[in-house]
DNA sequence: GATGAATGAGGCTTCATTCAT
DNA sequence: GATGAATGAAGCCTCATTCAT
């Protein structure tokens, strides 16, 4: 059975929003939002209370988006590089297939009115991956140490990773595979 | 009794812009700004021709203050694990010193109006730092990648380490090590 | 009850302007034009792109009514004489009406903004006045001249002519019928 | 002996505001003003109370340079024709020879916040001009009718030659005898 | 007198949000 | 529900004017 059509609406304008603030960031004006979702400037507020709404959750429709991508074929019984690389290669597929979603989530995760509740729902899904991230941290240089610390290390390196990818996409694959490889090391022991 | 400065109150106006884009992102008001700096709100503009540029200026501000640290008493001659071991205890000390100059600098970072010519001005005087880097690219695991992927992931690294630092002050001195082994082990062969 | 007509906040926010522009001149602000439209000031930059746009549109609103007044019932067959008789009754007779348009139309003429493409707009659906006032000048003093001489000559003197009506309404017929004349003598050989 | 030093900024500051009313109307900053003036923002309010003061005696100075201009080598005792020729070539001298007291004049002309008094005081020392316009009334076509209106007729007149004169230069002169005779004409019976 | 930094009122414009249709 | 016109608060910026030096 079809979804509702009322998620078409709030859909599209979650897509909105996403090609908004990758070019303006979370300035992006709800009109503009609205314009891109091909929507009345009016319909935008029946779906998201206010923008500060609809930004806390984009911002977990992006969590949610990359946890699936994680998630998907995760190999569960793989090996614990196995799996770091599954996450790491899937991360970064995940943002190289749509730039937009990936600045996005750039602008969101400094904006200053994403709650702690989004925060904190922005984990859960992410269960196998942060077992593993704890494996990781059990066996490696970051023992005892929070998992967060080495979940936030692989977002940021992967990030950093990607920039370099945009900017020299010929290479792109060698700064990938490298990147992981850096990764790899900087937790492992 | 001196007379002020010239540049006291244009220094105001940067120290007052920190704050505020430190608490309200980039978005922060110029009438906010100005109230921090305790100036009237046209005195912001005979320092700064428009916001932009105020934010711009900031950047650079920053930067140059980041390379003041980094750059201090930096061992030209010693080993390059030392160097680097330098340059990332100067910049989470800058970061763990500042927290509104960080938060700012984050800011920053992600806005979409800091041109290419503040960028590229931000890197002058980087100079020593820039060449250990460089050295360490061609003796590791980035050999033939460019500078500013070794650059950009130290930065990233350090960032998440001051985030944990913050989070948890009490084993801030163990994160700091830490970090820098991950960073270190994920750039050496 | 008839729905009000789209246009409808439109048009008070042109002959709103118009009022202000003639109190104040081109300076009026926007806000006394939207008091005087009885609208929000936001409400006038749905209508008009920004202060300038609203200028010109009023411009070559002001222009078209001119050209309605003058147009109606012109004398297409009509001698020569009949025809500028007629144009510059229908001028005066305009100028006299709305004495605010006028002014409004003094100041604009004169506003550094009114762009290029305004003016030559401004120009369409004269063209048999036109037409007459080319007449005048092929068999005339004008010989050879530009038609915007003749044109322009014909607006300073029905402006003078105004002038000294409003301030001696008792003699107005003489004047505009003097004004002519002298228009006329002017021109003719 | 040279005049005392004051009046040279006084002057500086009128010469200056003449070029930046022709750039940008009466609403020309007074910041622009001194700046085109070289004198500090502040001193001009030493030489007028405020902005309006200034834009009044521009107006005046103005004038009063019209007058010198058609006053000098007044023909008192020739022709009624030759007299008013003479006006009329000064004038249009005038208005060529400077273009920006020209464009000047036009904005101060329609600003609305020229007093009625400094309208009055830009009369005085025309008295022979003014005694010349009072033939001409008396004896023609405006026979019984104010003074002003012929002057403002002539005043308009030579303002309309002069924009053919500036747009097609080659054929200044002829604009000049054309525009003349054209004035005569309208006037004379 | 001269300066120009400082001021804050006011100008133009944007924008999130509401609400009548 | 959907729309988009309407709103007015708030944002950025300009400017005439003041005043300490």
């Amino acid at each position: 059975m079809p979804r509702p059509k009322v998620g078409d609406k709030r859909s599209a304008i979650l897509a909105a929003a996403i090609e908004a603030i990758a070019e303006d960031g979370t300035s992006a004006s709800t009109a503009k939002i609205a314009r891109f979702a091909a929507v009345a400037e009016g319909s935008l507020f029946r779906y998201f209370a206010d923008k500060d709404t609809l930004l806390n959750e984009l911002y977990l429709e992006l969590k949610l988006d990359v946890q699936a991508v994680m998630t998907n074929r995760f190999p569960v019984s793989g090996s614990l590089r196995r799996r770091m690389q599954h996450m790491w290669n899937a991360y970064i597929a995940w943002g190289m297939a749509s730039p937009s979603r990936r600045r996005a989530m750039i602008h969101l995760n400094v904006f200053e009115r994403i709650t702690d509740e989004s925060k904190q729902k922005g984990q859960v899904g992410f269960e196998d991956t942060i077992e593993a991230m704890q494996e990781l941290i059990d066996q490696g240089r970051f023992r005892r140490m929070p998992q967060t610390f080495a979940s936030n290390l692989f977002l940021a390196m992967a990030e950093t990773t990607m920039t370099s990818m945009y900017d020299s996409p010929s290479n792109a694959d060698r700064f990938r595979k490298t990147g992981f490889e850096a990764f790899w090391n900087a937790a492992d022991k």
